[in-house]
DNA sequence: GGAATCATGTGAT
DNA sequence: ATCACATGATTCC
């Protein structure tokens, strides 16, 4: 058993089959990417993992939906641009069009999303309750954190990187009042990541809680739907400010919801992968894994 | 082509 | 005021 099974376990039930498998597909994409020079074969990544070839094809493929050829080619530079093609600006706009609190489709999930007011932003959490708790999930562990409005924040650890975590996402709210609840988080963690569910008549109920540039950037990201992608320039455009693509980057990188507001599928203008909050290894992740789903 | 450079909006200090 | 950015376009080799 592994250490990551062994983390899974010992802090929750495991909600997802595929919950332990993340840490080696970790390993397997970063061979595979970011080892791009020597591109090394799926005998060398097995070899050095202590796994055979076909029990970590086997792995990679139940994980992904994707074979880990595929998996790459899914994740390059020519497959990003087309999913930046055309069809995703009419997208965009009709759902900005519904307004600040309408329903946002996410996936096949959706999505009920109401803003924090200015002053409970400015009050940075102050009186607010936030239960969290750490949940196994197809990206490795997840950090759940919860109101009684909503779902307030998605984010990711590695192994080991759990405290750390947690310290990313505290410090954002530094007046609430947090409290570990395993029991309150478990169903949204088991909702968020299980395919299966995210087609529901109750939808799922999320809490934006940032400054109003960044809630209107984080909505636009609700509209992108599954195995597609904007740039940050096109969020720019949208929410009427051309010239604030940069701006835009650092809006997306604060979104305390990963994965359910899908910052991942923010790219760079040429198609690349600039940057992510939780690693550039795990944005790669999600693109792909998305791909075996659509 | 790729490195260097600049204009740029927002939020934190 | 100033600074760091998950950007993007332009301008040099």
């Amino acid at each position: 058993m592994t250490l990551a099974q062994h983390i899974d376990l010992s802090r929750s039930t495991d909600i997802t089959p595929d919950g332990g498998d993340y840490e080696t597909v970790r390993q397997v994409i970063e061979m595979l990417t970011l080892d791009y020079q020597s591109q090394p074969s799926l005998e060398t990544i097995a070899e050095r993992l202590g796994q055979s070839p076909t029990q970590l094809q086997k792995t990679f493929t139940r994980w992904a939906g994707l074979s880990p050829k595929a998996f790459l080619q899914a994740v390059t530079l020519d497959h990003a641009k087309r999913l930046l093609g055309r069809e995703e600006l009419p997208l965009l706009e009709t759902s900005l069009e519904l307004g600040l609190s309408g329903p946002g489709r996410l996936h096949d999930l959706f999505v009920t999303h109401e803003a924090m007011s200015p002053g409970e932003w400015k009050a940075r959490g102050a009186g607010l309750t936030i239960r969290y708790g750490y949940h196994a999930s197809p990206f490795g562990v997840a950090l759940v954190m919860a109101t009684d409005r909503g779902l307030a924040g998605l984010a990711f650890a590695d192994v080991g990187g759990e405290q750390a975590c947690f310290d990313d996402m505290a410090c954002r709210w530094p007046n609430a009042c947090f409290v570990e609840d395993q029991l309150a988080t478990a169903p949204y963690a088991a909702r968020v990541f299980d395919p299966a569910r995210w087609s529901s008549d109750e939808p799922l109920r999320v809490v934006l809680i940032g400054s109003d540039f960044q809630v209107r950037v984080w909505e636009s990201l609700l509209s992108i739907p599954l195995g597609k992608a904007v740039t940050y320039s096109d969020i720019a455009a949208k929410i009427g400010q051309p010239t604030a693509s940069r701006a835009v980057g650092a809006a997306v990188g604060r979104n305390p919801i990963s994965f359910v507001v899908p910052c991942h599928r923010a790219l760079g203008k040429s198609g690349a992968l600039t940057g992510y909050h939780w690693g550039l290894t795990r944005k790669r992740a999600m693109l792909g894994w998305e791909q075996g789903r659509v």
